[in-house]
DNA sequence: GCCACCGGTGGC
DNA sequence: GCCACCGGTGGC
C-alpha cells in the first residue's frame, strides 16, 4: 500500500538538502544557513517554482531505490553516508533539502519564502527548510518529484486509497514512466524524512507550513497552520479558538482538517534523545553537591524512597519536577 | 512587543 | 518512545 516517507541527507557538510517523499513523491527541502537564507529572501519570487531535472542525470534509476520488499536498500556498497532503511509502512514520501545543491539535478522548492532568521544566530547551526517535495511510485519503487506543495498535499491526502504512480506526473505534463531514471537518489547527501500520510489538505484558504528545526534540537520540525488572516496556530485548541472567534472563517471548516503531525527524519540521531529518567542516572548528582546543600539532600530520597507519594504529600506526577528544582 | 525557534512536560 | 501542547527567549 502507498504510504509516505520523507527523508532528509546526513548534515556532514553543511548546507544539506532534505527531501520529502510522500505517497510516491519526493519533496526537496534546503536547509537555511544566514548565508543562502538571505538568498531566498532575494529569491521569494522563486517559491514553488518546479525542479528542473536535467536529461543527463547521472540517476540510474535503481540502484539507490527503496524497494518494498526490502528495507535494506539504501544501502549501497559505494556510498557508506546512506540513510538507514525507513520502516516499510512508510515509504512513499520523502521531503529533502537541496540547499546545498551540488548535483544540479533539483532546483530548490521553498514551501514558503522564510523571512531571515531573528533568534538562535549561532553560526553553526543550520536551519533546514523542505526545499522540494518527493513521492515513491507504488509500482517501481523509483521518487518522483512533485512540482509544488499543493500537488503535493493532493497526493498525500488520499496516498493510501490512490497509490501514487509514475504515471500520476502526466497531470503535471512530466510524462515519467517506470522505465526513466528515479528523480532523485537516496544517496547520503540529503535529509530525508518520513511524511505521514492522509493528512487532509488545508481548508480554502488556510495554509499548513512545515518548519524543520536543526539538528540536534528536541523536535524535529513544527507545523503551523496559516489562516486566512495571516495568524499562525501551532495546535487544534488554538485552531478551535480561532474558528470561534472567526466565524466567517470557520464556515464549513471541521476540525478535523487540521493535523499537527510532522515527519520523522530517516536518521534518528537527528533530533536529540530525551534524557533517560532512570533514577540511576540522577545519582551522581545527588552526591555530588556539597556537603551542606540541604536540597541535595532532600532530592535524593525523593527520587527513590517512599510511596508514590512522598512526604510532603506531593503527588507522583509532580515528583520529577520537584527534584529538578532541587538541583 | 512580536515572533521564529527551541525546550520541556505530561499523557499515552 | 512518541506526540500534542505550550511556555520561554532573544533578535529584531
Amino acid at each position: 500500500m502507498s504510504r509516505g516517507t520523507l527523508r532528509f541527507a546526513p548534515m556532514q557538510s553543511r548546507p544539506t538538502k532534505f527531501t520529502i517523499k510522500m505517497g510516491g513523491k519526493v519533496h526537496e527541502i534546503t536547509p537555511c544557513t544566514n548565508h543562502n537564507r538571505q538568498k531566498t529572501i532575494e529569491n521569494d519570487q522563486n517559491a514553488l517554482e518546479v525542479p528542473t531535472i536535467p536529461s543527463n542525470s547521472d540517476n540510474k534509476g535503481t540502484d539507490h531505490i527503496p524497494n518494498a520488499s526490502s528495507s535494506s536498500e539504501y544501502s549501497t556498497e559505494d556510498d557508506e553516508n546512506a540513510p538507514p532503511p525507513y520502516p516499510d509502512s512508510q515509504k512513499q514520501m520523502v521531503l529533502y533539502d537541496p540547499s546545498s545543491n551540488h548535483s544540479n539535478a533539483i532546483t530548490s522548492i521553498q514551501n514558503k519564502p522564510r523571512s531571515f532568521p531573528k533568534k538562535h544566530l549561532d553560526p553553526k547551526r543550520v536551519v533546514p527548510e523542505v526545499g522540494a517535495f518527493t513521492v515513491q511510485c507504488a509500482n517501481c519503487f523509483k521518487w518522483r518529484l512533485i512540482p509544488d506543495q499543493e500537488k503535493y498535499e493532493v497526493i498525500r491526502e488520499h496516498i493510501t486509497d490512490h497509490p501514487f504512480l509514475c504515471a500520476t506526473t502526466r497531470q503535471w505534463d512530466r510524462h515519467v514512466s517506470c522505465d526513466d531514471p528515479t528523480d532523485i537518489e537516496q544517496d547520503g547527501s540529503r535529509i530525508w524524512a518520513i511524511d505521514k500520510p492522509n493528512i487532509a489538505k488545508p481548508p480554502p484558504g488556510w495554509k499548513r507550513l512545515l518548519r524543520l528545526r536543526s539538528e540536534g534540537s528536541s523536535k524535529f520540525a513544527d507545523v503551523y497552520y496559516a489562516s486566512p488572516t495571516g495568524t499562525k496556530l501551532r495546535s487544534t485548541p488554538e485552531v478551535e479558538k480561532y474558528l470561534a472567534s472567526h466565524p466567517e472563517h470557520a464556515q464549513g471548516v471541521a476540525i478535523n482538517r487540521f493535523s499537527f503531525q510532522i515527519p520523522k527524519p530517516l536518521r534518528d540521531d537527528y533530533v536529540k534523545k530525551r534524557p533517560s529518567q532512570n533514577p540511576e542516572r540522577v545519582q551522581p548528582i545527588a552526591w555530588a553537591g556539597p556537603v551542606d546543600n540541604l536540597n541535595l539532600q532532600i532530592a535524593e530520597p525523593l527520587a527513590w524512597a517512599g510511596p508514590a507519594e512522598n512526604r510532603n504529600g506531593m503527588p507522583e506526577a509532580k515528583k520529577r519536577k520537584y527534584d529538578f528544582d532541587c538541583l
